[in-house]
DNA sequence: GCCGTTTTCGGCCCGACTGTTTTCAGTCG
């Protein structure tokens, strides 16, 4: 079946090979196309039906033929030339740090290697010694690079963001305390909130750069520095992550915040305004001829090319600039418009300890409101109940300004919630993957927690989310919504439960990377139910004491 | 191959770093 992402894929694939046949521009033009078909709300399908593929950025006339081949045969005819023209190995040549298209054609070409293996042995033989332009430090460092990709083939892999999370954190702290770092951001995709990060961009500024990079390279989680300058130091962690960090000069701090940040296609559209504009922008500064406009924060810089500052979730090239261009854009949901938490979960053998602590995190976060889940359904079926203790402890530490709700969570089967229960949280479990067929009428279904499993599955849980009046829950980890189905929620209409993370610990990343997953799907404050300062069902728990 | 409030042709982001160079090419982000 065909499917965005292996036509992303396909021309991806694609430029890699344009690029090995040495074509200059052509990569780039279906490397734009293969981005954006990845980041999609819809199938190529439904939008090649409506004649719409034109609209999709970096499609023109020849990738539009190419897709319309695509979706009615399952293949690419010029994809498949390709293919034949070029070894796939040489293609995975281009997978090894530092090998790039032009070294690969010339290992292919001049030497025969067609494929890493090959290439091993072409350097074993010392085939590669003498050749022009490999030195024996470039020797070694291929040599280096091949051994390690052959040895880990999930080399280069990206990491889910929340794993990402915790790790950048810790980086950060460690900079904060002994570089003397003044200013320390996260940048790249981490900073875009993208699902996935391929490596981690820090930008920091400091007085001394030299010790920004030694205490760095210090800290535990380095494994290696692979390279090091004047501005920028790359290191390998343990757990197989890289890092950049760069260090800049307080006044250039925002250009190189919004140059680091990208994406690619939001810094290409940023520069060719500027250009249009006679405006120059490197992560620098923007500069007209000599004279320097902007660079110490990101408003300046963009105030300097004639546009409102885009918030970083949204800088993909997907309409923001136009947007900015003709005014402020939407301020979307940020962390104090949470005023409740519509899904929080204390420990299986928590006691009223627990919850007095969770009542203060709420408290110190400014929530009005939390539904805690107190009984339901697990994922196997069981039933289970919190200690009547805590129960108590609930009841006893709601106030009008802080209501603990107490809520049951199912599979929308047969078990029931009980009267008592403020509202109740639906989510699909092994038994029952599908939605409740209809909206069961004494029911109060606050929330769907649902698992992305299967993009037919997600529009069933979106309808009923709607039927039902429930918002769906946005969020890392398998039983909640990433951004692109925050965004597809929005554009059904349904309301999103955003995670406060109240009571987790500090770097635990459900609470700011589902904020940042419903900022990445254009999510204003009225788009998140807990967001309102009521909380749902509000006269549904005083309703269940009686 | 894409794209256009200067263009339907002629551009296409731009700088850091490395290694092998005698002034630059390749890679990366």
């Amino acid at each position: 079946m065909p499917s965005n992402a292996e036509a992303a894929e396909i021309f991806q694939s694609i430029a890699d090979l344009l690029d090995v046949l040495g074509e200059k521009f052509k990569p780039d033009a279906y490397r734009r196309a293969a981005r954006s078909i990845e980041s999609l709300t819809e199938d190529l399908g439904a939008i090649a039906g409506r004649n719409e593929l034109r609209s999709v950025p970096g499609v023109g006339d020849a990738i539009e033929e190419k897709i319309r081949e695509y979706l009615a045969t399952g293949h690419i005819t010029y994809y498949d030339k390709l293919q034949q023209q070029i070894p796939a190995g040489v293609v995975e040549l281009l997978k090894i740090p530092g090998l790039g298209p032009k070294t690969a054609r010339r290992f292919w070409i001049e030497l025969g290697v067609e494929g890493p293996a090959e290439l091993t042995a072409a350097l074993d033989a010392g085939r590669l010694d003498g050749v022009k332009g490999f030195g024996p430090k470039k020797v070694a460092q291929i040599r280096a690079a091949v051994e390690a990709f052959r040895a880990n083939a999930n080399a280069g892999a990206r990491m889910p963001i929340q794993d990402a999370y915790p790790i950048a954190m810790a980086l950060v702290r460690g900079l904060r305390q002994g570089a003397r770092a003044e200013q320390v951001e996260v940048a790249g995709s981490f900073r875009r909130g993208r699902e996935t990060v391929g490596d981690l961009d820090i930008l920091v500024t400091s007085v001394e750069p030299e010790r920004a990079f030694d205490v760095f390279s210090a800290l535990p989680q380095v494994q290696e520095v692979r390279l090091r300058g004047g501005t920028k130091e790359t290191v390998l962690l343990r757990n197989g992550l890289q890092v950049d960090l760069r260090v800049v000069e307080p006044a250039s701090f925002g250009a190189a915040l919004v140059y680091f940040t990208g994406s690619k296609d939001h810094n290409v559209q940023i520069r060719s305004l500027a250009k249009d504009r006679g405006l120059r922008v490197n992560e620098y500064g923007v500069t007209r001829g000599e004279e320097r406009l902007a660079g110490r924060t990101e408003e300046d810089v963009y105030r300097s090319l004639g546009l409102a500052w885009v918030p970083p979730e949204i800088r993909e090239a997907r309409g923001e600039i136009e947007a900015a261009a003709r005014g402020p854009l939407p301020r979307l949901v940020d962390t104090p418009d949470l005023r409740g938490d519509l899904h929080v979960h204390l420990p299986a053998d928590a006691g009223p300890v627990e919850v007095d602590r969770l009542a203060a995190a709420a408290k110190a976060q400014h929530l009005a409101y939390l539904g805690v889940v107190t009984h339901g359904v697990d994922a196997v079926g069981d039933a289970f109940e919190l200690p009547a203790a805590v129960r108590t402890r609930l009841a006893e530490l709601s106030t009008p300004s802080l209501r603990l709700a107490r809520v049951w969570e199912g599979d929308g089967g047969a078990s029931a919630p009980p009267v008592d229960a403020a509202w109740e949280i639906v989510r699909p479990s092994a038994r029952h993957r599908a939605p409740p067929s209809a909206t069961r009428p004494n029911h109060r279904i606050a929330l769907v927690a649902h698992g992305p499993a299967d993009p037919a599955d997600a529009t069933a849980w979106l309808a009923f989310a709607h039927s039902a009046g429930a918002a769906v829950e946005v969020g890392p980890g398998p039983e909640r919504l990433d951004s692109n189905g925050a965004r597809r929620a929005r554009e059904a209409h349904v309301l999103l439960g955003v995670p406060t993370g109240v009571g987790t610990a500090e770097d635990d990343p459900t609470g700011p990377i589902g904020l940042r997953f419903a900022r990445r799907a254009g999510a204003v404050p009225s788009d998140v139910r807990n967001s309102a300062a009521q909380p749902p069902f509000s006269g549904a728990s005083k309703r269940g004491r009686s």
